[in-house]
DNA sequence: GAGAAATCTTGACAGTCGTCAAGATCAGCG
DNA sequence: CGCTGATCTTGACGACTGTCAAGATTTCTC
């Protein structure tokens, strides 16, 4: 009623240009902490890698944990779709292991940055209260994507997931943060290692179908 | 020859103190460590909260990087040999499992502080090249750990392990780390689920003896 | 194009940080 | 005792931090 419902639809109101804003400052900010760590990443070097000066920060966010949030619930948007290809196209269990291997390295050899980021900010949440209610939302959505996954694998292979979505998700996340380790470390197979593991475990989780 | 040979054995040398304050000094700092994690440890709330002043650090250790990492080796020291009463007592597969379980449980409880430490630290190694040496051996030790439970589960059941101690050691430490942090979100039921998780676990990696 | 509102830049503030050095205090030994 | 070297305290430094506010600039509206 005031300005949004009397603006002309095709053209963005300036409440979508702030949205837009904030999604820029975010896409820079991500760039730089996942580069340098939450830690050391100060709001003036997010400002440098950007196209925006340092103050600008404080027009778009209250302060810097509001940024960090922010970032971290944009990453998690866009992230918890990476398997939903694989989920769709696979048409047997092999095929699907093979695709769900591959995607893995693929991930951590072009997004090591963002997936050390995620384990940066998982690891402060133990420390930093406020960081618990977004980091244990992006966990849970984690977890689902895990499980859609494992689910469709039972479903292709006739039969039904054995454990608790929950330990499913523990142990690949575990062995994700393995290899990503390894990876960063130069370790020579590290990758290779991830995926034959990642491949080799998706059946020891099926159980026969009962009902 | 000079200083330590002619001194007596029954009192300590000056080379021994040094290394006693060192190690008084580690346990200072691990307690600041565990309670703010790395990245707001100050050195000089780290010698706050020790009988020190902030200026005895740089007696004995170069900088803070060296300060840091002598204490998370000082502390695998001590951590890595958690589960070695429980592998030497356990009179079967079920009994072993009950116990680890146990243990578990407890550590989280009663050392949740260090625990965090560790992965904040491990992820730090992500970003700092200089941490990777310490932290990559410490988890080489934390691997070897699981693996001496695994393996004598395994001896016990008459069996033997069906995966790699790698993976084992990457299974585990996932849903220890969900573990921890539900239990640092409050989070009700987190304990007993990775208690029966892992309990739940250890027969899922075994297979019939070989040879 | 004038005026108003939104947006951005710049510079400053009060803290804190790691590091260091000068001097105080202590221990051991002649 | 006095001397010497180890040990520790104190205070300072330059650099960096998050935050903010005053003013410049742009954008939009009439």
């Amino acid at each position: 009623m005031t300005q949004a419902a009397a603006r002309k639809a095709s053209r963005r109101t300036p409440a979508d240009k702030h949205d837009e804003r904030r999604r820029a400052l975010a896409e820079s900010a991500l760039r730089t902490l996942g580069e340098l760590g939450y830690a050391r990443s100060s709001l003036r070097e997010i400002a440098n890698n950007s196209e925006f000066s340092h103050g600008v920060v404080h027009y778009y966010f209250h302060d810097k944990l509001e940024l960090i949030v922010f970032c971290v619930r944009y990453y998690k948007e866009t992230c918890v779709h990476r398997y939903d290809g694989v989920v769709a196209e696979a048409t047997s269990p092999d095929d699907l292991a093979e695709r769900f291997g591959d995607k893995l390295v693929e991930t951590i050899v072009e997004e090591a940055p963002m997936h050390r980021l995620w384990y940066d900010l998982r690891s402060q949440s133990m420390f930093e209260e406020s960081l618990r209610e977004a980091v244990s939302q992006i966990d849970k959505s984690l977890d689902d994507m895990v499980d859609r996954i494992v689910s469709r694998y039972a479903e292709l292979a006739g039969a039904e997931p054995a454990l608790d979505s929950a330990v499913v998700y523990g142990m690949f996340d575990g062995i994700f943060q393995q290899g990503l380790l390894g990876h960063l470390n130069g370790r020579e197979g590290a990758l290779e290692d991830l995926r034959a593991q990642a491949v080799g475990m998706l059946p020891m989780l099926m159980a026969p179908k009962s009902v």
